[in-house]
DNA sequence: TGTCTATTTGAGAGCGCTCTCACTATACCA
DNA sequence: TGGTATAGTGAGAGCGCTCTCAAATAGACA
């Protein structure tokens, strides 16, 4: 089936040497027009394809990137489409650099030792990208060893200065989204984290208690619920926070936003009446609802390109560790808060 | 920053041949157990990695898996989480069996040569994975130059019989949606179906005539509309839908479904009173509307699992081509279909 | 003690490419 | 006409591994 077929035999039927084969493949100029058509056709004509292995091995780059995506599967799918999107960032951008795209899912426990040694091979990627790495992953450990470089999506818990990341600025994007929520004279906001071992998660619940105080307002710890980013632990979070009788939620994600509005409504609560919400991201789910959701627009999508481009860019030394990226946000009104949308979006633009 | 530090540095600090430390790499039964976990401390203390390049270079083999969507990225996104379970399940089975998964995401045009290129390049991944590979695609066109084994999921539009596929039946099991609401009575059943250009799509609406057919009933072409996979077309489509009466509709998918079902309640009929749904696939939204939809589930991910499986044994040579692989199928009664729920469920196996 | 077998080890070729260096052919100028 | 610059080409080493084959060593037995 893989017949043997290299630059060699090329050379030979074109004539020519495997030099020169090799500087037509990699679109050297010093090759005169003639030849390079000759040698172009006959590799057509064979339906030749230069082996990436000899290739790799004397470049020293497989021009590979590896995406890491170590959240449970669970998650993974539950989030609507948040890691898809990441994904699809991901991938644009890596296929439009002319790379490909090595992906990893799911959870990588420490045993895990073939996976372990996958992800530390400095010569099966040029670099890897994590997405939302756990504070208590133990990938964290092997971080320092790594002999790649690699970019993070979202904030690493450790070794922030040191570390390259895109993200957004969480904290900031949280306080407007609760100062909103203030601002519509809301006095008994609760809040829904996301998973805790992710920093988006803790950033937002930093935001939420800083615009509290910032208010006046006290940080009542029977308003905070801790869940995980989906819809059916936003759901029974809600359960638990409404005999508290919060008069709003900034929830962590749309998908948990999503949950708890169906257990406000089966509560018989209405919405944005008697209780308004706030969600993050702006996914799908966030218009999907009934009423639609006020949120947090993340450019969920762009944050996958960028990470890519400056995973590209370190790659290639264009540009010099460590660098952070932090991408705007967007508050976007819609009828779940209760707010007037006389001016139907409030902007923001953090860093 | 990738110091070079080969089976030769290793052998020497060990006291040993570059063999004997390539024999304790790949786990050869011939080294005596001293020599083993000496040359094993070296490689711990060392942080080495034997080069995956040089070893794909005499091996012939990188396990490497490549697997294409060639889905534009927004059918990816929006059809619920079929894609990603997809993924999930491929990711598992590939993780399980020690390969790697290099992904290929969104519509590939025939001018994409790079990517067309390296998609074709047999030394890059040992097998292929295509994932609803339309009928149009300029892939389909290169399936038969390929210098390496592959495997489809959905079943293929030309050459079945010689081609390596997972799917389920979707012609039995449309039919079976569609007899469903037959016996509730139902007589003008509306069908929307899928993107015609994958197969899915394509053997849903021949289940649906079948049934019909079957029982006697007219196929009403105003009762049929294309669509996508997504919402918001299955949105549009029960709107042109409703003029002509319908009493029933079968979707393609539940994503359709739940779109149609807004278009319906937003019309001021009511389901299942007024008008029975079925949907298939059975993800997230089928369960997640109002009234929750009654539909065909399939094994999505176990799609993935078994289309994975299937690839490694073609590249071991454990199976001969052509292999097809049809998984079973089940119709969940819900409430949007009108059934009274005496036995909840109506157990379906295909094949 | 020597012979035979089994186990463990090493030497060396070669996988298919890139890249440096040297060489040839052509063009240009004085 | 000779000298020099330049475009185009080829030879050959070497990237880091695996794998075959032969050699060395150890163990078993008479």
């Amino acid at each position: 089936m893989k017949e043997s077929l290299d630059l060699e035999s090329i050379a030979r039927k074109a004539g020519v040497s495997r030099s020169t084969v090799s500087r037509v493949i990699n679109d050297s100029p010093n090759v005169s027009e003639q030849t390079r058509q000759r040698v172009l056709a006959i590799i057509e004509q064979e339906n030749f394809h230069p082996n990436a292995a000899a290739r790799a091995l004397v470049k020293r780059r497989t021009d590979i990137l590896g995406v890491v995506i170590p959240t449970s599967s669970n998650v993974f799918l539950s989030d609507n489409n948040y890691y898809p999107l990441i994904l699809a960032g991901l991938n644009d951008a890596i296929r439009q650099l002319d790379y490909a795209m090595l992906m990893w899912l799911g959870e990588v426990t420490q045993d895990d030792q073939h996976l372990m040694r996958k992800l530390s091979n400095p010569h099966l990627t040029d670099g890897l990208i994590f997405v939302s790495l756990p504070s208590d992953h133990p990938l964290y450990a092997k971080l320092g060893r790594l002999r790649q470089p690699f970019v993070m999506i979202d904030r690493p818990f450790t070794d922030v200065e040191s570390t390259n990341y895109v993200s957004v600025d969480n904290v900031r994007a949280a306080e407007i989204a609760t100062e909103h929520l203030i601002r519509l004279g809301r006095r008994r906001i609760a809040h829904i984290t996301g998973d805790m071992t992710i920093t988006d998660a803790y950033d937002r619940l930093t935001g939420y208690k800083n615009a509290l105080r910032a208010a006046g307002l006290p940080v009542d710890d029977s308003l905070i619920i801790e869940s995980t980013f989906n819809r059916e632990t936003g759901y029974y979070a809600m359960q638990r926070l409404l005999p508290h009788k919060p008069d709003a939620l900034f929830a962590a994600s749309d998908t948990v936003a999503a949950g708890a509005l169906q257990a406000v409504l089966e509560a018989g609560l209405r919405v944005p009446d008697d209780l308004s919400i706030v969600g993050f991201d702006d996914v799908d789910v966030a218009t999907q609802v009934t009423p639609p959701l006020t949120t947090v627009r993340q450019p969920i999508r762009a944050k996958g390109e960028a990470a890519a481009r400056l995973l590209v860019d370190l790659v290639n030394h264009r540009v010099s560790a460590p660098q952070h990226v932090i991408l705007p946000t967007e508050l976007v009104i819609r009828r779940s808060c209760g707010a007037t949308a006389t001016t139907s979006r409030e902007v923001m633009s953090a860093q």
